[in-house]
DNA sequence: GATGCGGTCTGTAGCCACTACAGAAGCAAG
DNA sequence: CTTGCTTCTGTAGTGGCTACAGACCGCATC
């Protein structure tokens, strides 16, 4: 009886308020589907369950480890078929891995290089600038 | 007299390839107006000149060390006016250098958490994931 | 002078993952 | 029934390019 108030589900407000994703972001995950079209109210407002609350609660999670947008619709396809393995799941998270790496090392090498750069300038009221010079160096 | 041939100057190609810009790039720098409108041929083809050359191998090397357009634009500007002093420019190195290392700082803490949910991982056959649990874990 | 071929031209659309509107309509409380 | 917040659809913008289409340039060769 009292069930009903949630059977009613969660307005798009709500979802976006529980999962700290935008609404706009969730209307656009439904447009690109990883989200599925919820049900709407009589008047055309969506109307979400639970489900998909752990679902939009999922990809947010996903997005804040890097994860692309393609790579959880394959985790999320695996998911809906329910026909994945624990290696799959394994390899497609090593991946990603590899690529969070590959990023860190190459942001620790701009580092080192401005890091570079900004000790050889004398921080001066000059307009005469190491950091200028090195920009302007010959290729 | 031989110098003519140099004052020709060159065209896109040229300086794509001397400066490792893409052709189509350095078309989108002159829209964005951060590269001069070149001289044309009689034709209308682009011809470079060697200063020109130079400012495309000043932002190609900035690009590359992560700057953004808008910070590319600033340094230019003090550039063309002259008017720059070497601590405004250690300043805008430093601040770039600063969101280099949250973004470095970011992505540590994900390569943490997609480790730790790897290492959890049996890698099996069956369809019981642990890093599926976590990312499907309530927030 | 015709031909061929690669370089270049403009303009437009696409990429990723959103974000930001405008203008209309829904919905709940007083 | 009004008020005021929420939600609706549809479209366009963000950054920093990249990728075409279809036409034209320019130089070498015959």
């Amino acid at each position: 009886m009292s069930d009903i108030t949630n059977a009613r589900g969660y307005p798009i407000g709500e979802m976006s308020k529980r999962t700290g994703v935008n609404i706009e972001t969730i209307r656009y995950y439904e447009r690109i589907n990883i989200m599925p079209q919820p049900d709407r109210t009589a008047g055309g407002n969506r109307q979400y369950n639970h489900e998909q609350l752990k679902r939009l609660s999922f990809i947010k999670t996903s997005r804040e480890l890097g994860f692309s947008i393609d790579e959880i619709r394959a985790l999320l396809e695996m998911v809906d078929r329910q026909d994945f393995t624990c290696g799959e799941v394994h390899g497609l998270t090593i991946g990603h891995l590899a690529s969070v790496r590959e990023k860190i090392k190459g942001l620790r090498k701009l580092e080192k290089a401005l890091v570079g750069m900004a000790a050889e300038c004398s921080q001066g009221d000059l307009p005469d600038c190491p950091i200028l010079e090195t920009l302007f160096e010959a290729r």
